[in-house]
DNA sequence: AGAGTAACTTGATTCAAATCAATGAACTTT
DNA sequence: AAAGTTCATTGATTTGAATCAAGTTACTCT
């Protein structure tokens, strides 16, 4: 758990011993490429570090599969107002590769955030970070091209590009797999 | 205060005293149409309760103002990353309409999350109450048309449409006002 | 009230990306 | 290794919305 560890240790000042009584709140659940960590419909009940290995959120919409978000090693990944709020949840949480994760459910997370306030203090940090990529992602799909944010999430996250279909990516871009082919043709033959 | 009031009692459950401590870290401000709530360049060390009237918070961005968000009755309206991490901030937030505001100084703000525990629940909740909204409308932005999101909002905030310019409201539905503006005579004139 | 400005509408044209359709490449699976 | 899938590319066409360019209408202000 020492990518975990690090993570929480880095945004919030905890001691040791109240560390090590949340991490110990965490299960380590290992999952295949395809396996799915929730599935919409239900309620979301666990939220989930990446240790290592790719997720995708996903919804259906008229009849196509709309993925959402990818989850990469070090980041978090649940249906958030689903956990926070028990409402039903329509993502889908699909292992796009092998993954190894480390999971706490939503009884033991509450609990915890009362036992441990620095376990809560992290949980607003970790809202205000996704509220900020979820705010920097919201403007960019409002006002730039496909073109733009493909070469800056190929710039940023070029790993992506290898565990990852492109099919996936696209709809992650907001565009079809047909466009980001043709975005892709354009960046490799530059006009010489 | 008794709309903040009312607000924070509904989500957490707060002793009559602890709410009035709370409640009384805000101060009241009162903004003119075209005043500034914050801008962009500076540091957010600042969040406001919005007890009545509209702000927006935009950028520029190509020498176009970009509305991301109009804040109204009843919401909180920060930058929020530079709330938080105390990063630059680039959103202009500016009253549309007079406002009164209720305003919590940062520093003010994380005093009272280390006192008052019920108040970083608070806070926890309108973290993932804000992301849930965002969520959607993200969404929304990436799978349906610009005519499906008008009438949406339409339906959902009849009153925006009042007090607001359609200028305004395209820039957050992510289109021009021309579009708008023909969105708006499909709407009023159908095929009879 | 009338000048001046800002906001909104309408039309013509362009453009980015979707859709439809087909083919080609890369994995699985036995 | 051949068959079956799934995934990616390419081409032709359509479409939703942007852009460019005038006009209108509606505020504001002294």
């Amino acid at each position: 758990m020492e990518l975990l560890r690090e993570c929480i240790s880095k945004q919030v000042n905890i001691d040791k011993a109240a560390l090590e009584r949340v991490l110990s709140r965490f299960e380590t659940v290992g999952l295949k490429k395809g396996d799915y960590f929730l599935q919409s419909g239900t309620i979301c009940r666990k939220m989930a570090f990446i240790e290592s290995g790719y997720l995708r959120m996903y919804d259906i919409a008229n009849g196509k599969e709309i993925t959402f978000w990818i989850g990469s090693s070090g980041k978090f990944i649940t249906s958030l107002s689903s956990f926070v709020f028990q409402t039903g949840n329509f993502w889908n949480i699909q292992a796009i590769t092998d993954c190894k994760l480390y999971v706490i459910s939503r009884e033991k997370h509450f609990k915890l955030s009362e036992q441990e306030p620095k376990w809560l203090e992290f949980d607003n940090l970790l809202l205000a970070h996704s509220f900020a990529l979820l705010e920097q992602s919201m403007f960019a799909q409002l006002h730039t091209t496909a073109q733009q944010r493909f070469e800056v999430l190929l710039k940023e996250d070029p790993e992506l590009f290898k565990y990852v279909s492109l099919q996936y990516i696209a709809s992650m871009l907001g565009i079809t797999p047909e466009s980001l082919s043709r975005l892709r043709k354009n960046l490799t033959n530059p006009i010489s």
